[in-house]
DNA sequence: AGAGAACCGTAACGTACGGTACTGCCATCT
DNA sequence: AGATGGCAGTACCGTACGTTACGGTTCTCT
């Protein structure tokens, strides 16, 4: 599998056309999920089967790439600790948790994610992995500085950043990721998200947030 | 699609060797996800294909049928809210916690979700709306009336049900089940589910836990 | 015992789709 | 201008699998 072009780690390394394509597969993806068809695919970017095996060595190749064109299409300014308060931090929680939110919901997160999931089911490639990676994970890494810096600034109190994010990242998504992927109807308006995310980030701080105000800085 | 038997509405109406048919199925499911062949299934069942397609109508109708029939298999007792205390009621929702967290770990569950996620996607059937009545919002009907026990013997303090008892499914879930469907391995001892469960138990009471001790009852 | 249905095992059919080969067009290079 | 190479468009091949058809066997009911 995926003989071609073996090395499509990020988004480097594409030409624009190439771009083009993975985009116009990206929409097909959305549209009509995992049963979309090589020719299908060549048909919408207006190109020949041929070049598509040619650039992505096979079907699993494309959809990898296609996964991997739209993780890289999203990253995220990062959040610096510097001159943290209790109000900052705050706002960076919610916004943290109003762009997941947002990013979950998505037409094109949801059809990401069916097609990984159920790639993951026969290991024939690392969808799930690679969409992991860009998820969930990525989300990790993002937000671990922020409690971090919540911690140091005395504002936060947690053993175990892993923990104490697993705990925010169950407030915040609850059981709307799953009821998408399995097709419930969930309208996520912009004001229910912004909703959900301050409650989520009330919960968290009450449930990591300092008694005291400890080591002043 | 499911025109033979389009009443399999529950476990009910099924002859014994029906039933060993869709045992046979469900395993089959567990091992090859949903890639499974009907003549895989027959094989394995040892019947013939025309039997199923007698029966089950359709490839689809197989399936739905299966997972109907899991379903209808973990029917789980009902907790009674009468002299309930604090430690009832945490026990009651540790149980359910970790019940919930065995049943989303485990291999079957893993597998029904990923074929009903990837089914969701191309709306040929109602696979998904099956897997989600009968996961997610059996436990809410099973959990709200131990939230509503709780909060008439005054040790919760919640406004709407169903928001406490998403914030508790978050509490418990978290990413377990996203990371299981991609394929994250991530072994669940029984010490770790354990651990879990009394975690989120504490997490959420001290959300909804009621500051006071009002009318006594 | 015998008729009839249910059912097993398997062969056969049709189709959809992944993958490949061929042809001709167009752009770039010399 | 002629040559070269990348690519669109399409025809083609092989295969896997859903679905159907059928002969032979077992079970059931009378």
């Amino acid at each position: 599998m995926l003989q071609a072009n073996a090395d499509i780690d990020n988004g480097e390394e594409l030409t624009e056309r190439q771009q083009a394509v993975l985009d116009a597969a990206l929409r097909l993806l959305v549209e009509e999920g995992d049963n979309l068809t090589m020719t299908a695919v060549a048909r919408r970017a207006s190109c020949s089967k041929e070049t598509l095996y040619k650039w992505f060595g096979d079907r699993d190749g494309l959809l990898t790439a296609t996964v991997q064109w739209q993780a890289s299409k999203v990253r995220v300014a990062q959040v610096d600790g510097r001159g943290m308060d209790v109000a900052s931090l705050t706002a960076s929680l919610e916004r943290f948790a109003s762009d997941w939110l947002k990013v979950i919901s998505s037409d094109t997160s949801i059809a990401l994610n069916r097609v990984a999931v159920s790639h993951a089911g026969s290991g024939k490639d690392n969808l799930g992995a690679v969409v992991l990676e860009n998820g969930r994970f990525a989300l990790a890494r993002r937000l671990k500085p922020v409690l971090e810096a919540g911690r140091l600034a005395g504002l936060l109190d947690f053993s175990d950043a892993e923990t104490a994010f697993r705990t925010f990242f169950g407030l915040v998504g609850r059981d709307v990721q799953i009821r998408l992927l399995l097709g419930d109807r969930l309208e996520l308006t912009e004001a229910t998200i912004g909703g959900d995310a301050v409650r989520a980030t009330q919960q968290f701080l009450a449930l990591f947030g300092a008694k005291t105000r400890p080591q002043g800085l």
